[in-house]
DNA sequence: GTCTATAGATTGATAGAC
DNA sequence: GTCTATCAATCTATAGAC
């Protein structure tokens, strides 16, 4: 299966671009650049750097969904699942200590561009908030599941952005350890009720 | 003393711009324009952006200072104190949803832009980093006082990016009162050990 | 210190040949 | 589908008059 689109290629190489130099700073001519193609051909496959955009979120929407899937599929408790998504700070360790998060930095940058798509990077985050909520509500806190879901996301994203600053790895592996930790006691706290 | 000097007024509005437009997006029109000045002008006084970025991290620097000695001084014990810190983001609630933590977004942006004054740009995490380590010292937990800190500082960062994306002033309430309680709770710890 | 005028590079975007 | 050539706007930055 090596044959994938010109335009698959483009929004492979917008996409990384997006996140390693950010939106605004990718120029038409970095992400032709790193496809190798001409600036004219480029404006075949999209009329305005929004298309593109909005191109590359649905892909990160798309994977995101595939991700969540493959860590139901994979695990068996919710416990397990949700430090699964806890881990992402240590598997995409590298990345995010150069780049911040991915999902974070997006939506902060088109916050504050007043840009039309930010809804549309915001689902990126409601995508992990219902799935983490999802999890909670298994874990048997489903009186506040929203909540929790949205307490761990916001310490994830705190990770993240203290790792890009500080470059600092074991902070992120003390984090890390410590959310598990608390999803951990989150999940005896119910067995204990329950015996 | 309404002496102020152009220079300054250059420094506040880049100072404001930066923050809510980011800095890459922000160009000398924009800050002449708000100055009311000519571009022409604005070149006596800065011969760079990157200059002008430096002025403005070193004011932030400066004010940073300032209010934590105010902190200092109009407080009595240090759970006090760190809870001031929590509550800026009350007391910043409006501009943070709009556009989220000025110090987290300035140092995200630098780096993903490889720029010279990130490391600047750090320091005023690190400002607060060691202020809050001394405070969680004064606590009585000086083997972990640094990793508190850190801690504490993610923990704000989080709550600051998920405001903005979500625009969520009832979220920031509930993270700001579960973090007070969590620092109440090491000051009790400490209480109960000498008790 | 403040202004106008302008250079030189880069940007997003278009037209049209092959 | 891919290319070259080009436009108009914007950007950082400079020179020089007042």
């Amino acid at each position: 299966m090596n044959t994938k689109s010109t335009r698959d290629h483009i929004i492979d190489a917008a996409d990384q671009l997006f996140y390693q130099q950010g939106y605004n700073h990718t120029s038409f001519a970095d992400i032709s650049g790193a496809v190798k193609i001409s600036r004219g051909n480029f404006y075949h496959h999209f009329k305005t750097k929004d298309e593109i955009l909005g191109a590359v979120i649905n892909r990160r929407i798309t994977n995101t969904r595939t991700l969540l899937n493959s860590w139901e599929d994979e695990t068996h408790s919710p416990a397990q699942r949700i430090c699964c998504f806890v881990n992402i700070l240590i598997t995409n360790q590298t990345k995010i200590m150069q780049y911040g998060c991915p999902v974070g930095t997006l939506a902060t940058e088109l916050t504050k561009l007043h840009h039309s798509a930010q809804p549309e990077a915001v689902k990126l985050f409601t995508l992990f908030r219902e799935w983490l909520s999802g999890q909670f509500t298994q874990l048997g806190h489903a009186d506040r599941a929203d909540a929790l879901a949205m307490h761990l996301l916001a310490r994830s994203q705190g990770i993240a952005s203290l790792a890009s600053a500080f470059q600092d790895a074991a902070f992120v592996k003390q984090e890390v350890d410590d959310a598990c930790a608390w999803v951990l006691s989150l999940s005896q706290e119910v067995d204990q009720k329950c015996s």
